[in-house]
Parts: structure tokens; C-alpha cells; sequence
DNA sequence: GCCCAGGGCTATG
DNA sequence: CATAGCCATGGG
């Protein structure tokens, strides 16, 4: 069985923070289906062993060559992130298909995770390509050429989002031909922002998860809370005003902040950290907040 | 029945 | 700008 040496990694945290839709588990592996390839890798210390793909893809797909350490201490600039990163040590961002994270994302909104990966399911067993690995059976979500009729779509129980993602699907050689990539991170959120059904939240995400713009910073319900309890504890900042804080708090990886931020308040119940603040236990001031 | 879910769009003050 | 209602659907 190939392998690699990882350090400063976690992959169970790294799959299921809620970036990464189309995996599926089976005894300590993990099977995870992305653009028409379906791998498995499974961990084991600083061994990570892996199947239906090669070493260099598996460290770039997980991005085991961002110097993390690196990242985390430029990052632990008060207690509140210090705590996200030692809640969550060794959660990596991975790289996405840009067309897969836009169809993911689209089915996330206002939607919980089990059900974006259910929709995605449905979507990918009833449209896509089937895939085998050692007898471990999945499908690739379809490519936008694949992407049915809209009434199909509601059928697969993707409800009022179907619309949408059959623009974005039509819409997608246009967003192709403008090679996001090389826009930079401000002109290609706002051609995102161009595609129906594509807000701020998801843009960021596309952003971040498939175009690797690191200083993205998406704000979602969670994040939202999480930098009211926190970071603006006697204001209710509009997200704008998240966004544009986090750019200049967090700087260019904002994005790993993010995620670790997010795992860590997902993690535990706001009204215990709301406590413990109270208490004296957690200390957060309030920076520039108005 | 009611509320919320990794939101965004549209119509009104 | 700000807010409310709406969009489908499933689970607590």
C-alpha cells in the first residue's frame, strides 16, 4: 500500500469540517470523489496511506506542503484563535474543482450538512459517472454539460436551488474562459458574484476551497455568531464589516482562520463559551470593534 | 406546529 | 442602506 510521511496533519478533521461534501467512510478509510476520480486514504500517525491516486496529487489535493506551523503562528494573535487552532490541530484546507464546489455550495444554502451531502449524493448517482475502487462502489457529480433539466433536479430533492444551478451550469464556459485563477482574489469574487444564486457566502467559498485564495474569509450563520460572541461583543457587526475586519486582522491565510474558527464554534455550544467568557475563563477584547 | 439549516433574491420603507 | 418575506425540504 503507497504511503506518505505527513506531519502536522488530521484527516478526519481535515474531510468532515464542512468543505468537502463528496466522501464517504468505510472502515478507517476515507473515500472521497473528486472530478471524475474516486481515492481512499487513511491515516495512521504520520502515515498516510492512500489508494486510486498518486503521492503528489494527495499532497496537493490536501495541501501538505502549506507550512501550517507557519500559518498558525502568524495567526495566533489572541486567545480566541489561539484555542480554534488547539481545538482542531492538523485541519488542512483542501483544493476543490471549481465546478464541483460551485455545485456544492449552491445546495448548501440554507441547508445543514447532511443533506448537502445527501443532495450531492443523489445528484452523482443519478447524473454522473460510476466509480470503483477495490470494490468500494461511487459516483462523480456530473459535469455541467451532465446537469439535467431543472424539474429533474427538484425531483432529486434539491428544492428552490434547482434554478440556480442550472444557470451557474450554462453560465460555467463563460466563467471558465475568464481563468479565475489569474484574475487574483477581488475580480474573481465578483465575477462569482455575477452567477445566480452566488452571494458573498458562497463566492468566498468558491474562492477559498477551489481557487485557493487563502485570505478569503467566508461568513456564514456560525462565523457570524462567533465573531459577535467574540470579536464584536458590544456590536452586531453586518458582514461587510466582518469581511473587511478579518482581510486586515488576519491577513493573507484568513481563510485557515476561518476554518478553525467555524470547527472550533460548531464544536461546542455557544452558551458554554458565552459562560465561560462571562467567568473569566476565556478573555477576548475587543480589538478596533466600534 | 415551530424553528433552523455553512444564503440569496426581491420588494418595500 | 436596512429589513422582511420568500424560496423547498428535512430534522429536532
Amino acid at each position: 500500500m503507497p504511503q506518505i510521511t505527513v506531519r502536522d496533519f488530521n484527516l478526519p478533521s481535515t474531510v468532515e469540517c464542512g468543505q468537502l461534501f463528496t466522501y464517504a467512510r468505510s472502515n478507517e478509510w476515507y473515500y472521497i470523489t473528486r472530478n471524475q476520480r474516486l481515492f481512499a486514504v487513511r491515516q495512521a500517525g504520520g502515515k498516510l496511506e492512500y489508494r486510486g491516486a498518486d503521492g503528489g496529487f494527495i499532497r496537493w489535493f490536501f495541501r501538505l506542503d502549506d507550512d501550517l506551523p507557519g500559518i498558525r503562528r502568524l495567526l495566533e494573535k489572541d486567545p480566541i484563535i489561539t484555542r480554534a487552532f488547539a481545538s482542531s490541530m492538523g485541519l488542512r484546507l483542501v483544493r476543490l474543482d471549481l465546478w464541483e464546489a460551485i455545485l456544492s455550495f449552491l445546495c448548501s444554502q440554507a441547508c445543514n450538512i447532511p443533506r448537502i451531502r445527501r443532495v450531492l449524493r443523489n445528484i452523482a448517482e443519478a447524473w454522473g459517472k460510476r466509480l470503483e475502487l477495490d470494490g468500494f462502489v461511487s459516483h462523480s457529480l456530473p459535469r455541467p454539460e451532465g446537469i439535467p433539466s431543472e424539474a429533474k433536479l427538484r425531483a432529486a430533492g434539491v428544492g428552490f436551488r434547482a434554478g440556480y444551478i442550472c444557470r451557474a451550469a450554462e453560465a460555467m464556459d463563460d466563467v471558465l474562459l475568464e481563468r479565475l485563477q489569474e484574475l487574483g482574489y477581488p475580480s474573481a469574487r465578483e465575477k462569482l458574484l455575477s452567477l445566480p444564486g452566488v452571494g458573498p457566502k458562497i463566492a468566498d467559498c468558491i474562492c477559498l476551497f477551489a481557487l485557493g485564495f487563502l485570505q478569503a474569509f467566508p461568513v456564514d450563520t456560525w462565523i457570524r455568531r462567533m465573531m459577535h460572541d467574540f470579536y464584536f461583543p458590544r456590536s452586531n457587526p453586518k458582514d461587510g464589516e466582518i469581511t473587511r475586519f478579518a482581510g486586515e486582522y488576519f491577513g493573507e491565510y484568513a481563510g485557515y482562520a476561518q476554518q478553525y474558527l467555524y470547527a472550533f464554534y460548531r464544536g461546542c455550544p455557544p452558551e458554554r463559551w458565552k459562560a465561560a467568557a462571562r467567568d473569566g475563563r476565556i478573555h477576548f477584547d475587543s480589538r478596533q470593534s466600534p
